[in-house]
Order: structure tokens, then C-alpha cells, then sequence
DNA sequence: GCCATTGGAGAGTAGCACTATCTAATATTG
DNA sequence: CAATATTAGATAGTGCTACTCTCCAATGGC
């Protein structure tokens, strides 16, 4: 595949390509001259991840960097090596430790957790945002939340263990990239969902008050 | 409070003040001579409102502003009010109608929706980045991600009702200011509990290996 | 043979969110 | 009341990101 064709495959401009050539986002292809060099397959998917993460994920194209890292020279410990790849991940906090709301109420609730987790720290900064905002969200509420998280998240881990074949051990490349993408991709659809279910739950609650257009808006909530 | 007052009440440096009145993001303030100008609780909270907005939801100024024009005049039918608002929230996706992925797979699993929201064209968008990636989700997984969203979504409407006093009407705006912050600043809490959640069922079954330090890490996924 | 394409590299651009600097007027303090 | 600090308001400049443009010489395909 030549340049413009991998452009093509990938709807990606051929000097966006050549510029993540540059920046190392996509390894070079195999020079058959001084002026050409064939890509394949793995040059096609390699943008497409690139681009997942950018666009729907949006990543800035450092952090795409070290999420490659990652992959291309994992940690040796499959929890480390997913560790660091997910702290490539947004949202990017600046919070510093110790992290009191988040821990004091994953302590109350009971959830356990690595203190260092870039997620502690995500959680952190959520909670501090509500607060300043005045409307702070408390363990219990927090606990609600989990106890229905859990049941998505035990269904995802189950389902990324069901499709392996346990007779064939996982590249820990292969795993830390499933769990990225499933991360980073599966977060909008999440939230996607959670706008459009308050939507209907919102249009069902209000179904009079737009119908007439322009009324006196404040009533009825 | 005078501008330095209200820079230290809200850590937000002078000079940034300066341009969100400049930019209108702030009101500005009761003007009590040719150099100086008063700033009140108002202010405050607007600020707060600003830097959450930025900070936790990673909004761009313009599409904060956005949103302060709609609290500002908000649509007279509450439903086209709050959409107006939640459209001015991240992400901000390219795709352009038929969204079929979105819609088809809603229609399967029984959710109605507004096929104009910004909510279905997130979805579309993050359904078409899980493919590229290799990794669709069909409209049975996607059910039962609703289902679940479902109750925390329900959850959610019933506690900005109960805390209204039914006896007062309530003001459009403040509906949508609720409605806004509520689903910018709750994301990010039920994203870092997804993380957090995975990585602790995530350990829990690779709890030998990882201890070991830097054994060969393609076993047992 | 000839025109389009390519690899490679440097420079340029657009958008964003500040940040710096300046001026003239006013407030505060010793 | 004089000296110092602060302020409103405005213009210009900065640092960063992610491209995008432009060139060049060397092919590649018709």
C-alpha cells in the first residue's frame, strides 16, 4: 500500500500522515526506494487507533505517544502495564495527593482501590468541581452510583475474558490495548446513553409545557 | 469585594478576571468610580461557575459562553432550553445525520429519543469509533448498558424534584443551570468510578502476577 | 520520455487561553 | 498630604497544539 492508498483506506490526509511519521504516532513502512515505501495492515490499523483516541477519545497527540509506549514495551506486571496506560488517559487533573474526598468516601462505601491510581485523582477533582460549584455529591450518593457501575463493569471484564481462548496466553500488548480502547470508547457511549435516558425521563415530565412554544416558562418543576 | 479580592476569593488570577470581562463571560462589576468597579457573591459564583465549567468539564471558553447565553435567555419551552444548553457540552462531534447506528439500535431496544439531540450524534460517533476500532457493540450490549444507566439516570431526576419546593415555581433558568451542571460535573465522578471499579476486579483476578515482579507477563488472561 | 507521486524536512498557520504591558485615574497609608 | 499601590480598560504578545504548506530531488507508471 502506498501512502496515498493508506490515506485513502484511512480518511486521513496524506501530510497528517506524513506528520505522524514525524512524530513517531506510526512506525515508518518498508522503503522499496529512495523514494517510495509500502505500508500494510498494521499501518492501517495503527492510524485507526491513533485516530480513535484522538477523535473520540480526545487524546492530545502526547498522550497517544504514551499510550503507544505503553504497548509497544509494556511493564513487565499486566497491573502496571494497564496502570500506566490508562493514566495516558483524560481527564487530565492536576489535583496532588492526599486525595481526602475521593479516598474518605471509597473507604465508607467500601470499594476497594490503589491509592496512586490516576482515577483516584479523577474522582478527586470531580468531587472538589461539585463541591465549588455547591453541589457536593456525598458516600452515600457515591455508593449508588457504584453499586450500578459495578454491574457494568463486571459484565465488561467477563465479557473481555469470555472472548479470549484460554488455552492461548494473551500477548500483555493485546490485553493492555483491549482495556484502553474499551476505556476510552466505551466512556461516550456511557455518557451518550445517560444524556438521552435524562432526556426521554425529561420530555415525559414536561410533555405540556412545550407544546404551547412560548408560555411563561417557570412553571412546573 | 474589589477585583483582587475576588482573585484571591476565587483563585483565579487577576489578569484571567480581567479578560472573562473583557471575553463577557462576568458581568462586570458596580463601577463606584473612573478606576474601580465592586464585585459581589454574584461574581463569585459565576466565577466558580466558569472555572468548573473549564476545568472539570473541559469546556473551550466560546462553548462556555454558550451556555451562559442560555442561562442568560433561555428558549421559553424548558425542553428546547435545556437541549440548547446540553448541546454547548463536550464532546463536540463532527458526524452528520442519518445517524443510523444510533437510532437503529435505539429503536431495538425501545428508547425513544429526540433524533435532533446532540446526545444521538455523541452516540452515532462513539458507536462509529468502537467499529473502526474493530471493537462494534450491537444493540443488545447497548441495552444493557441502558438498563443500568437507566436506574442512576431515574435516581437523578427524582432527586432535582424532591429538592425543589413544590410550592415555588421555579425559575427556567436555574432548572437548566441544574440540569447543565449536573450532567458536566456528574460524568467525569461516574468515569473514574468505571476505572476504579475495573481496576479493582482487575487485580482481583491477577493478584499472583504482578507480585512477582517481572516475570514473563503473557500468562493467564 | 514525461508527468504525477513520493519521502523527507523545514517553515508557516490557525485557534485557543491566557499573560504582559501600558496609561491615567484613584485609593491607601505613613 | 505626599508617596506608594491598585485599578479599569485596552492592545499586543506568548506558548502550545495539531496540523498544513511548500520545496526538493528521486522515482514510478503509462
Amino acid at each position: 500500500m502506498r501512502i496515498s492508498e493508506l490515506a485513502a483506506a484511512s480518511g486521513v490526509a496524506v501530510p497528517t500522515i506524513k506528520y505522524y511519521l514525524r512524530e513517531g504516532l506510526l512506525p515508518p513502512g518498508r522503503a522499496t526506494s529512495a523514494t517510495q515505501a509500502s505500508y500494510d495492515e498494521s499501518h492501517l490499523q495503527r492510524l485507526r487507533l491513533v485516530r480513535s483516541l484522538v477523535e473520540v477519545g480526545g487524546l492530545p497527540l502526547a498522550k497517544v505517544r504514551a499510550v503507544l509506549d505503553v504497548l509497544a514495551d509494556p511493564a513487565p506486571a499486566p497491573y502496571t502495564a494497564v496502570s500506566d496506560a490508562l493514566a495516558a488517559l483524560p481527564p487530565y487533573v492536576v489535583e496532588t495527593p492526599p486525595f481526602v474526598r475521593a479516598t474518605s468516601a471509597l473507604d465508607e462505601i467500601g470499594l476497594a482501590y490503589d491509592p496512586t491510581s490516576s482515577a483516584i485523582a479523577q474522582l478527586e477533582a470531580a468531587l472538589a468541581g461539585l463541591e465549588a460549584a455547591g453541589r457536593p455529591l456525598d458516600a452515600a450518593a457515591l455508593g449508588r452510583y457504584a453499586a450500578q457501575i459495578m454491574v457494568i463493569a463486571r459484565r465488561e471484564v467477563d465479557a473481555v475474558e469470555a472472548q479470549r481462548d484460554p488455552e492461548v496466553p494473551a500477548e500483555l500488548a493485546d490485553v493492555v490495548e483491549d482495556i484502553v480502547l474499551g476505556t476510552i470508547l466505551v466512556e461516550p457511549v456511557i455518557l451518550a446513553l445517560r444524556r438521552l435516558i435524562h432526556a426521554a425521563l425529561f420530555r415525559e415530565r414536561h410533555q405540556g409545557d412545550s407544546a404551547a412554544g412560548d408560555q411563561k416558562p417557570a412553571a412546573s418543576r
